[in-house]
DNA sequence: TCGTACATTAGAAACATTCCAATTTGTTGA
DNA sequence: TCAACAAATTGGAATGTTTCTAATGTACGA
């Protein structure tokens, strides 16, 4: 179920990745971080992650999918979109961004944060710091 | 469990604020309604409200409760705001307005829409138009 | 290589929400 | 007022996602 030796440097590449979050390069880990790092900025959800991994042949139960990203999560390689109840996406993008959501089909389209401006914003309460600003554009299909 | 006559102005308000919204003035509905309307704005979840409905004597099913959060928001009269996985608020607040997150307590509150700007929207994707825009400001206890 | 701390696992549990079929209630018109 | 019909409510079961648990497996420093 894939070769120790060669498939050469993405495997080092998210190897040193892993490591610098201070996670320990599993098999497990290795093989969703490539599915998720190792191409474009992405939305998946667990069950989407659980669903590819298995059909790359990478035996990872639904558990550790979701251990898994939510140790991503909190050292700082993904971030959680949650905009649905009873489902979290989690992005692969953890630059300053935000999102259009399709109410229609349920999908996330990132709008850099050089697109849209927030400002004017009133000071946080009492006692209390900013942690993030979340903006969502819930957009449908054109009705008129 | 109250008396059909008197109880006087409120409950003509209520009832006309739900006929209006085409739905038929019933016991279960009329109670959410005091319980949500006779109040300043807030948030609550449906679970929240079961309990507030069970200890002021209302017999009221979870099922009842959800069914009316869905119905209430489906003609105006509500909100959803979803920010957490597995939990959905509804906000008495339809007006333009956006929301602190207290990240460490889980409570909603308000920022008039004047106090905030977005600006600079990009167009709405191909096909789409905007249905509403939402900015939430995630905050907590000030860490240092 | 060994020992141990950390990861993974299957399955059960927890949780919010929706569904269902039976019952009750509000409304309308005679 | 009352009968009859449509609409609302209900408890409980079903669903779907996420978390928990206790047993097993794995990475890695000594």
């Amino acid at each position: 179920m894939g070769e120790n030796k060669c498939h050469n440097r993405s495997y080092s590449r998210v190897i040193a990745k892993l490591k610098q979050a201070g996670l320990r390069p599993t098999r497990q880990r290795i093989a969703l971080a490539k599915l998720l790092f190792e191409t474009e900025d992405r939305h998946v959800s667990a069950e989407d992650l659980h669903g590819e991994a298995c059909a790359s042949g990478i035996g990872v139960s639904l558990a550790t999918i979701y251990n898994t990203l939510h140790q991503f999560t909190n050292s700082g390689l993904m971030r959680e979109v949650v905009i649905e109840g009873g489902r979290s996406y989690f992005d692969t993008n953890t630059g300053n961004h935000h999102h259009f959501f399709h109410e229609d089909t349920g999908r996330l389209e990132d709008i850099p944060s050089d697109r849209i401006n927030v400002s004017a914003l009133p000071n946080a309460p009492e006692g209390t710091e900013v942690r993030r600003v979340d903006v969502v554009v819930r957009v449908a299909r054109r009705s008129d």
